[in-house]
DNA sequence: ATATTTTAGTTGTCTATACAACTAGCGTCA
DNA sequence: TGACGCTAGTTGTATAGACAACTAAAATAT
């Protein structure tokens, strides 16, 4: 059996730098021990004081200058990772049950709105599908998704039944790239009657697009019935 | 002048992976070569592959098992990284000017509710304060705001002219956790007429509460006109 | 005084080695 | 057959040393 209580040199070292930070005791902008200040203190290797630094520079917490030294990071940066997921794994995981209800699947010209955003000529054709999500019977989302044919040609035919559009793409268009935009807004008459909400119910809208090697694959609209689902993130020093 | 063109050894094994991953050729649960064969393949020490590895988990592309391998990670997770900054820099940064409306700044007897987030007795006296955020002078963000005098003793005597209260306990209690959650919702009346907008306007909603030290610091219901604010994120591999 | 050079200090990268900790499969023994 | 132990392979951690790259301040030259 393993002793949780021995932690690792590097991290005692980032322990120490954390404890310092949230006593207040270093401030933003305070410059932290050199490198070989803290080897010295701790008597442990330089290397290992160095992957400690560099751990807490990825979470944030200081920043470092070559030749010039490590300074506490500005903290009016409370950054959180928000992660997006398929969301039948989010429910299942949860203990529900995900269903769905196909609502279109189709082939479409593209408009020139879309055209631009996949980068394609505006006579070309994209594969449309439209359906809503739900936990325990209940619409949480209704998902409105534009896909490019040259990168996920079966995407038609596809069975959505088993297989959700974001895992379907994640299986045949390996992600390189993805940006989106969180609103609030109204939801549509045809979106609010499929997620049995009333048109004046705000929703969460989020706007996805997603890359996949050369392609723009796939831009997705879903929407989130305003109180039935929100998104959570959290802090940690 | 240095060559940007040659890249550290480890960006370049992390380079590597990256590209079998973007390509397809590596799918989610597909084993990654042990840290021995890439260092034969790159012709570098294996800490140097080790490190490049390392920092490929932290990414979420990849997860390692002591003993078992590397396999890649099964969730493509689209995992972005949301700051929330002070609003006064986040608006001068966009180079515009920030101004405030004071609407409330007093000391409030706690209810059971908040009692209850802050960990303390349901007498305790609060600090609440209310307050509009400008950008050039038009409403963005409603701020109600409640704060535990433990933590920040002075901040009714605080200047909000010239620092906002997530800048003013910034620097006073500094900051060991947070977590937030995100919403659409209607604003209430005094909200909409503070925000200048129709209570019918969907409004983005973030309830965050941060944590100083042994303190639960504060409780800030912050809300966005759902059109006028949006929240954006971005992956890339 | 100003501009230039030097220098001490700091971080960035990399290596070769070592041992610990763990996994999974294989072989052995009961 | 089933339980056990062994072992090869893998990742986790740590070290001592080396050189490169860069910064900021001190020393020097103009």
């Amino acid at each position: 059996m393993a002793d949780p209580s021995v932690l690792p040199a590097y991290e005692r070292v980032k322990a120490f730098v954390k404890s310092q930070l949230s006593l207040g005791v270093w401030r933003p902008g305070d410059g932290v021990p050199s490198e070989a200040a803290l080897q010295q203190q701790f008597g442990v290797s330089r290397m290992t004081v160095n992957r400690a630094l560099r751990e807490l520079v990825v979470e944030g917490l200081v920043t470092r200058t070559q030749g010039s030294g490590t300074v506490v990071a500005q903290l009016h940066r409370i950054s959180s990772t928000l992660a997006f997921r398929d969301i039948h794994d989010e429910v299942t995981e949860r203990g529900h049950t995900h269903s769905t209800e196909l609502i279109a699947l189709e082939a479409v010209q593209a408009n020139p709105a879309l055209a631009q955003v996949f980068k394609l000529a505006s006579s070309a054709t994209l594969f449309h599908s439209v359906m809503v999500h739900c936990e325990d019977g209940l619409p949480i989302q209704w998902e409105d998704r534009h896909v490019n044919p040259a990168a996920a040609p079966g995407y038609l035919s596809a069975d959505f039944a088993s297989i959700t559009p974001t895992g379907y793409l994640l299986q045949h268009a390996p992600l390189t790239e993805a940006n989106y935009t969180i609103e609030a807004a109204l939801p549509s008459r045809p979106e609010a009657r499929g997620l049995g909400i009333k048109p004046s119910t705000p929703c969460l809208v989020m706007v996805r697009c997603t890359v996949s090697g050369p392609h723009v694959a796939s831009l997705a609209r879903l929407i989130y019935p305003g109180l039935r689902y929100s998104l959570r993130g959290q802090f940690q020093l």
